[in-house]
RNA sequence: CGGGGUGUAGCGUAGCCCGGUUAUCGCGCCUGCUUUGGGAGCAGGAGGUCGCAGGUUCGAAUCCUGCCACCCCGACCA
């Protein structure tokens, strides 16, 4: 593992390549900018999904599944969704293959061209809201609360594994709703939702707000989110939940019978998460190591090392530990006990460093002959001697200070990160130096936004929920704000 | 799609400008012995269509042409 990532604040790639495929997390398949995920990489999506789902089901939420192929016609019935997406889809348009007459390989059979293209779905809204047309009938039939766990496909110019690749997996949430109260109060909720997640999840701390109208998704009447800011000082949007009006109820024609027998358009949301998730994860909490994981994602917490001479001391190590093992597994904590003999200890250490194992108990027969352990952390590198019967209370103390610790220390970063600044000239050189976010007036209007992109390379990230009422002039054109927004230079 | 760059063993690379023995080195891998509290040591060994196709030449990893792939920077985006 070469020490050279102290540059991660300059370049990510680097991680990527150094540390994310290194420590079997995944690595870049080459097809089309998709990624295969490694087992170790999936298992930590896997424990995401089942915090998510507990939080989707928590808020009545059902999971379901919709097909992968869309017809094209769907793509056509909701305008701005369309021009949204129309740019970076894939298109099935034949349904079989046959040997070359030359012999010379494989080709598309021309004879097996489909009568009506199928696109791969670059998001689920169109297929969905066409069958909700058929579930929806009555006011009685409301609200459909469902999300689906599913690939997505986005042909998109230029990818960056985990943050933007060709192929990823997400869940998708989309709800129908009779009134607009209660879908624009949906559309808060998972909002929220995910904040939550993020922060007590995965330790990132986010800012909450909304899109301003240029950044807003495709079909969207208003669109919220959570930027997190990650160690460079670049922002990255880590979830989304969109107010979505009746725009594709109207598309669609999903109508019901109110309760005095009119017929309404339903209003919906949706709301999405995906695998970005993971970047967000590596780009705020690793170090020079590798992987920092927070406890509560960690599919490992702990690491069991035995530090031996010969068999007979391994079999009695085994011995010893195998009680450990079951009494931590019995208390809830996830532990692996590493007896490989192939590798030496010194390796080991290094490979669950890289691989971001909050903790790791080493047991050699000095422990023994002392009733104790050697506990060390991840995410200081500091080690520790615990008497053996305060083991497993020790464990679970030192895996919640660390999933707090971790979650303070990426806070103290974004805070230390954040400045108000009133000047168009400090606003460009603080973006251009520092980077991080900038809290800044902003006369509301797409052109100024347009501009400020042009000239700075950063964009409003949101209008964030909790930004006070203050009277201001905007920064670029000197007309009169409101409240300040937040800018930054985004991933 | 525009600009730049790179393709040599599983990974990272030297050699290319200036053509000439058996293509360099490190990591990793295999075998044996010694090791095991922070990435082990020694000895031996295996592994290559030099991205692909064509051309120039007595001779091409090296020069020329075309193609392909990947990376970085832009426009687009979860």
């Amino acid at each position: 593992m070469s020490k050279n990532l102290t540059s991660r604040a300059e370049d990510y790639s680097k991680w990527y390549n150094e540390l994310v495929v290194k420590a079997d997390l995944a690595e870049n398949s080459g097809v089309r900018g998709c990624m295969v995920i490694k087992p170790y990489g999936y298992a930590i999506w896997e424990k995401m999904q089942q915090a998510l789902d507990g939080l989707f089901k928590d808020t009545g939420h059902q999971n379901v599944y919709f097909p992968l192929f869309i017809p094209k016609s769907y793509f056509s019935k909701e305008a701005s969704h369309v021009s949204g997406f129309a740019k970076e889809c894939a298109v099935v348009t034949h349904y079989r293959l046959k040997n070359a007459e030359d012999g010379s390989g494989i080709v598309v059979d021309e004879n097996a061209k489909l009568e009506e293209e199928l696109i791969v779905r670059p998001t689920s809204e169109t297929i969905i809201w066409d069958t909700y047309r058929k579930w929806v009938q009555s006011y009685r039939d409301l609200p459909l609360l469902y999300n689906q766990w599913a690939n997505v496909v986005r042909w998109e110019m230029r990818t960056r594994l985990f943050l933007r690749t060709a192929e990823f997996l997400w869940q998708e949430g989309h709800t129908a709703h009779a009134t607009k109260e209660e879908a624009i109060l949906e559309a808060e909720q998972m909002m929220h939702v995910y904040a939550d997640f993020a922060q007590r999840f995965m330790a990132v701390p986010v800012i909450k707000g909304t899109k301003s109208e240029a950044e807003r998704f495709a079909g969207a009447e208003e669109t919220y989110c959570i930027e997190a800011l990650m160690q460079d000082g670049k922002a990255l949007q880590v979830g989304t939940s969109h107010f979505l009006g009746q725009n594709f109820a109207k598309a669609f024609e999903v109508k019901f019978a109110n309760k005095e027998g009119q017929q309404e358009y339903v209003w919906a949301t949706s709301w999405g998460v995906s695998t970005r998730l993971m970047g967000a994860l590596i780009m705020t909490h690793s170090d020079d190591n590798g992987l920092v994981l927070p406890p509560a994602l960690a599919p490992i917490q702990l690491v069991i090392v035995p530090i031996y001479k010969g068999e007979k001391q391994l079999a009695k190590l085994d011995a010893h530990v195998a009680p450990l093992i079951a009494a931590f597994k019995k208390r809830g904590v996830s532990v692996k006990y590493d007896n490989r003999d192939t590798h030496k200890p010194g390796f080991k250490f290094n490979e669950y460093e890289l691989k971001g194992v909050p903790l790791r108990i080493a047991i050699g027969e000095r422990d023994l002959e002392n009733g104790t352990y050697e506990l060390a952390r991840r995410d200081t590198l500091t080690k520790e001697f615990v008497a053996a019967e305060a083991i497993y209370d020790r464990v679970d103390a030192l895996l919640e200070e660390m999933q707090q610790s971790l979650y303070d220390r990426a806070l103290e970063h974004q805070v230390t990160q954040t400045v108000s600044i009133d000047d168009y000239a400090s606003f460009k050189t603080h973006l251009n130096e520092k980077g991080g976010f900038v809290l800044a007036h902003w006369d509301g209007t797409a052109e100024t936004e347009e501009r400020i992109q042009e000239e700075t390379k950063a964009t409003i990230r949101c209008i964030p929920l909790d930004a006070p009422e203050e009277e201001g002039v905007c920064i670029y054109s000197g007309k009169p704000s409101k409240r300040r927004v937040l800018f930054a230079k985004a991933y």
